[in-house]
DNA sequence: TTCAACATACCGACTGGTCGGTCGGTTATT
DNA sequence: AATAACCGACCGACCAGTCGGTATGTTGAA
């Protein structure tokens, strides 16, 4: 039953431990206890400890931008991207609560050529909601009072926060939390013009 | 003209270390020469790293809540509180952004007690928010379809995420990023029988 | 089929260096 | 004189990364 390649036992352990204690807090030797192997073990597969927090955050990013990219294809309307965007999101973030955690608190420590590939991804990402927000504003679904960008950034502050506060065993689940989001965004944004729209799609929506 | 205290250079390069390289890229041995002093000096002020560190928490935090309670007292509406709480929070954050930067990236390597004393300040700072909040929803000028406490968390996670992307010298000043929000932030909860108030209101504030 | 040559995966004692913290001593202040 | 403020050499613990080694395939020529 422990037939688990090794890079996937140091993956596992260190995202576990990574969460608890932070980077920082956890030594190789640790690591490689927790996931029994050896230093050897560890250095024969990872170049470095930092190269262990890249993938860490490569994994989780790289999925990110995929089901983003996927949600702004299966739909074409503003309205049904965003909300389908804002899903998406959500269910990332329940699911790789852990990874973010460690994304957003250590990422400051890694060497430059990782965060600039980071950084990359970061914003390819924050582009595409970018782009959907403008699209809805050039349609007349959306307010054009508000700059794009800006809205961008607030939307993915709200959702980003949520690693800082969502409890996989609390009463609300991530799509409950992610139907008050778009309520709550949609609220903000729509327009006049859009409000038929948006009643239809929220109620596909938030079931 | 280098009179300052020991105590208040130590925390000076502290600040400006950390919210460069993070608590752990900065030796102690670092920061005691950024601030022309010595260890015996610094360990005279500090009884650990952990304290410089919980130091500079506080201050930005106590600040904080401070600022608020006092736009909560100053103002007899909900929305003309919330108006006033976002703009006090957002003060605070282009006035303390590196604080901020260095609050959230390292607390999680506080040890207990001080992390007890710092969670507790956030929550009571949390909790202003929400009661001005809910008493908006009970006098119907927002909407009480959206859960208070998850509101507060969107809210404070919109702004509390600029800290990762402000920047002092870009082309938006803080108070325009504040107008924004109050702006996003009142169209998303605002009831129609909010809306006059909202009105009225929106032109005092967003000057 | 066999075995030698090579490659890959993994092991764990060890090292070089760093860093938080100490302590005996010195200087400034009251 | 007495106390507080400050100095800086030093200590012990820790830790990322190394390196010489083993063990387990994999290939391919005889």
């Amino acid at each position: 039953m422990k037939k688990k390649p090794v890079k996937e036992r140091i993956l596992d352990a260190a995202l576990r431990l990574f969460n608890e204690k932070g980077f920082h807090g956890v030594s190789v030797e640790q690591i490689v206890e927790e996931a029994n192997t050896s230093k050897g073990g560890f250095y024969h597969n990872f170049k470095s400890k930092d190269e262990l927090l890249y993938q860490i955050h490569d994994v989780f990013i790289t999925h990110a931008i995929e089901e983003t990219k996927e949600a702004y294809n299966h739909y074409k309307t503003p309205i049904t991207r965003l909300c389908a965007i804002l899903d998406s999101f959500t269910k990332i973030f329940a699911l790789y609560q852990s990874h973010i955690t460690v994304f957003y608190q250590e990422s400051m420590y890694l060497s430059e050529s990782f965060q600039k590939a980071i950084n990359l991804k970061r914003d390819q990402y924050r582009h595409l909601l970018e782009q959907v927000i403008r699209e809805g504003q050039e349609r007349g679904d959306f307010r054009k009072e508000i700059p794009a960008n800006i809205v961008t950034l607030a939307i993915i502050g709200m959702i980003n926060w949520t690693y800082k506060w969502f409890d996989q065993n609390g009463p609300l689940s991530m799509e409950a939390i992610a139907d008050i989001f778009k309520d709550f965004v949609l609220h903000a944004l729509i327009t006049e013009a859009g409000k038929q729209e948006a009643g239809k799609v929220a109620k596909s929506f938030s079931r």
